[in-house]
DNA sequence: GATGAATGAGTCTTCATTCAT
DNA sequence: AATGAATGAAGACTCATTCAT
């Protein structure tokens, strides 16, 4: 009874870690499977086929980060304290789990799994919350998707720089508050 | 100087625009021998094999660009006018040839490919320039790295965001002013 | 006579359904379970295996089948009279129950299935109401598994036009008498 | 130079003489590269898939059996003659080539293969000449689609009376006279 | 009676690469 | 320079079947 969704939670470990690491083409269904220590068919219990398998990870555990960067900004009244608490959660979620990240950060890209029509949560929140800020007039007036971009760019370039630069050990939360503030400075505009 | 060779040349272009769209493991030789009109086996003639050719292509243009990139901040004497100068020939370049940039976007990603200690041209580019601005007192004191990858950041996501979510047509040099302002904003920190 | 064994019934018409229309090698036990809404594990409980279920399945049908032409001949005292009425019988058959007939025609196909040395019902009989035929004189002495080859090739390839060429609505009985009388002509032989 | 066709050919033959033994779906595409000598990736070479093998090489034949039936009726001038120099054809090819005749045999069931609004030329020629036949008063009006298939099955079921119960010595010419006057029999109709 | 999970052998197909010509 | 044929390894996926529960 309990052992239940055991395999499929080894298999989505299996498959984040493997593809964090050589990349959603770099790995077979096998190679997945060898990993769990279980039969390529097996797989096919879990998930309809290895864009499923991908597709479904990324967005059981994107969406969860997603919710949870959410609940991160929530409490906070102003812009700058809600991006410096996402920014945070991003470095922490970045040293606590960097497969899952690194995975998260790769399958985006595959464009092709993705549904038609698909709008990613993360880079929509972070639009509404611009957008928002420059109701209130906390920031001024300006592009909202450019200012989301270059948001993004400057977490996600730098953590890929930690991740093809740096040894393993090496963190990303002493950056944070450096992050934060760019971010601000960005959308805060002179 | 006109090279004899003209089948290389024909073959560079059709596995940009191939690994342009989908992606370097999305292609496979046969359809770049397909594209350029050629037996696979003629392939082999010009590249040693499949990662030679996509490694060759990206370092030969990879490096012409990061030469212009050089060529192009030369004459500016201060950073600001040098970011401002390099972010619009990048933004062009975007322009001029889409397939190219996002050829050599991916290409950056596949680690793989790169030899030992391999050392891109242009964050290291970047690095030197913010290193003597820091020395002249262009800009105060910070971590070279970090403040290299973030305005790579702003520049890459951004067009990264343009190729995912925007119409073929849509252009990124008006956003130039935006981008490099940006930059600036972040390196003079305050 | 309720049979309690419900399920074994809807087992047998899933795979009678399914086999008529995409053929014994076309289906799977996963199709099957599917189409009765159990588990492929499920079907093992009322079938040793693949070969024994479609093989069962089978004789359980054709011989019913033979045995109402037997009874439907049997009234009859001609071979003639006979030949009208089974003739007749198969074309009702065909439009009360396509797939079951369907099913019957293709499984005949599959002799690695039929055990050592079976002998189908209906060419059987078929061959012995020749010759008791040609022993009364009704009919001149001919090769009889040759006619009963010839008479059965009347049948079923009509029945296997109106199968691929025909809309499913089309019916063989309008045809009956033109296939009966053109059996009778060939075994009567001028 | 002579080389070229050489291993297509030995598949036509390897492919055709297992099927004929085993059925389409009792063979794998292993199984006709291990008959040929090749490897499997090698039959890719000649044949897109395994689908467009198998009715790339039931085309070829039978429309060249179909263009010597063609040829072998012309001459003739009656429908009872023609029929006969049909008749006699085919029981020749099928003693000079059984497995051929099987495969043709067999390949036909397979509709999933045939290109939508396929026509195969046997009934289509058949269904002429009987046309032509009842225009000239040669045979009584009748409907010529049952007729053809009437016809098609003395024939077809005595062969595959003769490949499934008899030794595969056996011999069908002997039958040929016996069979065309049944054929006769059945369109002139008493 | 039935399920869910798993297996191992097998399916077709594609790939990068080689080589004689 | 380039081709056509071939290879061997690997790819994703399916299948009939088994077994503990």
């Amino acid at each position: 009874m309990i052992r239940s969704n055991n395999t499929r939670e080894k298999i989505e470990r299996a498959a984040i870690r493997l593809i964090a690491a050589r990349g959603m083409d770099g790995i077979s269904m096998r190679d997945i499977a060898g990993e769990v220590g279980v039969t390529e068919a097996a797989l096919y219990r879990h998930f309809t086929n290895k864009d499923a398998l991908v597709w479904d990870i990324f967005t059981l555990y994107y969406d969860a980060f997603a919710a949870k960067l959410a609940a991160v900004h929530e409490p906070h009244p102003t812009l700058r304290a809600k991006l410096a608490a996402m920014v945070a959660a991003c470095c922490a979620f970045f040293d606590k789990d960097r497969d899952l990240f690194t995975f998260l950060l790769l399958a985006q890209h595959i464009q092709r799994l993705a549904p038609k029509g698909y709008q990613a949560a993360l880079p929509k929140m972070l639009r509404e919350l611009l957008a928002t800020a420059i109701k209130r007039a906390e920031i001024p007036k300006q592009d909202v998707e450019i200012s989301t971009a270059m948001v993004m760019g400057i977490v996600l370039q730098t953590a890929l720089y930690h991740l093809y630069q740096k040894p393993r050990s090496t963190k990303l939360q002493p950056q944070a508050t450096t992050l934060s503030d760019a971010c601000w400075r960005i959308v805060k505009q002179k």
